[in-house]
DNA sequence: CAAATATAATTAACAGTGTTAATATTTTAA
DNA sequence: TTAAAATATTAACACTGTTAATTATATTTG
């Protein structure tokens, strides 16, 4: 026996393939891009075979997966550096404001996050409907919802229509931001200069508009 | 001499098989959605080999912008019969209703249209930055979003600022419904028996919000 | 320690994908 | 009818995810 430790050398050392794995999927990804990272091209830059991956992942989706769960962490520890903002209404306005920079900082997560269908589909099948961390982000964004309306804010408006319409709004900005929509509509129907702020200025209405509900 | 028409029957043939050859790729892509429309499969299809349709397209993403801009026509059609709905407000939640109708009836259109990559870019490096089908659809609607500022709608706010702000919002609620992210969040936050009516509360909250506007 | 067993990794192969170059066929013009 | 132009095809390249069968490597047991 030598099963001192909890886990045996043997499943740690598979843990750690599984890992460098994930860790070689994710450098292709920020590098190249959702569409470059193949089975094969993970596979090269680990030192294995393709077919190896398949003994640490079930799928490529499965490896998406992973992927995208890495996305949700990040996001996680822009929002949990908001907790010592002590307005609600700031701390709302904060987390907008991370959220939307952090879809421009990391395109590329932000897009297999909301915007691509594969993981989600994934945890729909394996996942039995749990999935901390995408709650975890939503319900962080209905405690803030719901101190700003102790405090005042949104009128009779319901929690959680407010919250979920907050969150269209701002998905909508970034999405349509990173497809190159929103900058080909600006361009084309909106004065010269106001290229580069246009989401200033989106993020400035929706907070304009968010306040002055009574 | 036979060039009687202004259409040599050459050309007539050609753009016959151009035509052709977009039908079975609207037909493969309303059946079995995008990922299931291949050059090979369309060659198939139409009883013509793979390569010919090299000639007629000059790439893959060629034939996916054409469905693209397919797509635009059709929603061309549900806002022009808004037409003659006189109040402005209501002409503008009618616009908004019919979108997310439209994306409801047509999912796959619909991400093609807003949500993939591909067609924009095909824009951006072929059409020189006319493309007027998407001009147009957001012309009617900032013409409308005028109409309703001048019978005293929407405050200070500016026409344009609002206009995107409408979009931002019900792009948000259809893309989130189509990858099914609004119904994961809807099941874990949301009490029971809201599920099926998570779109239209979506809806009923912006109209609230925008008719606030002071 | 050696043999048997379980685990891990590999090769070969299948069925696809977009796309290009070279070749063959058909249609048009002289 | 023959030369030229247009159209279509076959063969091939370089990829993709994935599975089955096979080999190599550890681990456990006799």
């Amino acid at each position: 026996m030598m099963e001192t430790t909890t886990k045996s050398k043997r499943v740690e050392r598979k843990e750690e393939i599984r890992k460098k794995i994930l860790d070689v999927a994710k450098d292709l990804f920020l590098k190249h891009g959702y569409e470059s990272v193949s089975i094969r091209k993970i596979a090269d830059k680990v030192g294995i075979s393709p077919t190896t991956i398949y003994l640490y992942y079930q799928d490529k989706s499965d490896v998406i997966y992973a992927l995208h769960q890495e996305g949700f962490k990040a996001l996680a520890i822009q929002f949990a550096a908001l907790k010592n903002v002590e307005d609600p209404f700031e701390r709302l306005k904060a987390m907008g404001r991370n959220y939307i920079d952090f879809s421009l900082r990391n395109p590329d997560f932000y897009q297999l996050m909301f915007m691509i269908k594969d993981p989600i589909e994934f945890v729909e099948r394996n996942c039995a409907s749990e999935w901390e961390e995408g709650e975890e982000a939503f319900g962080a964004m209905l405690a803030t919802v719901a101190d700003c309306k102790e405090h005042g804010y949104f009128g009779k408006l319901d929690l959680h229509s407010i919250a979920l319409h907050i969150w269209f709004v701002v998905h909508g900005i970034c999405s349509l931001k990173l497809q190159g929509h929103l900058d080909h509509v600006v361009k084309s129907h909106i004065q010269e200069g106001k290229d580069a702020y246009a989401l200033d200025d989106a993020f400035e209405t929706l907070i304009t508009i968010m306040k002055g509900i009574k």
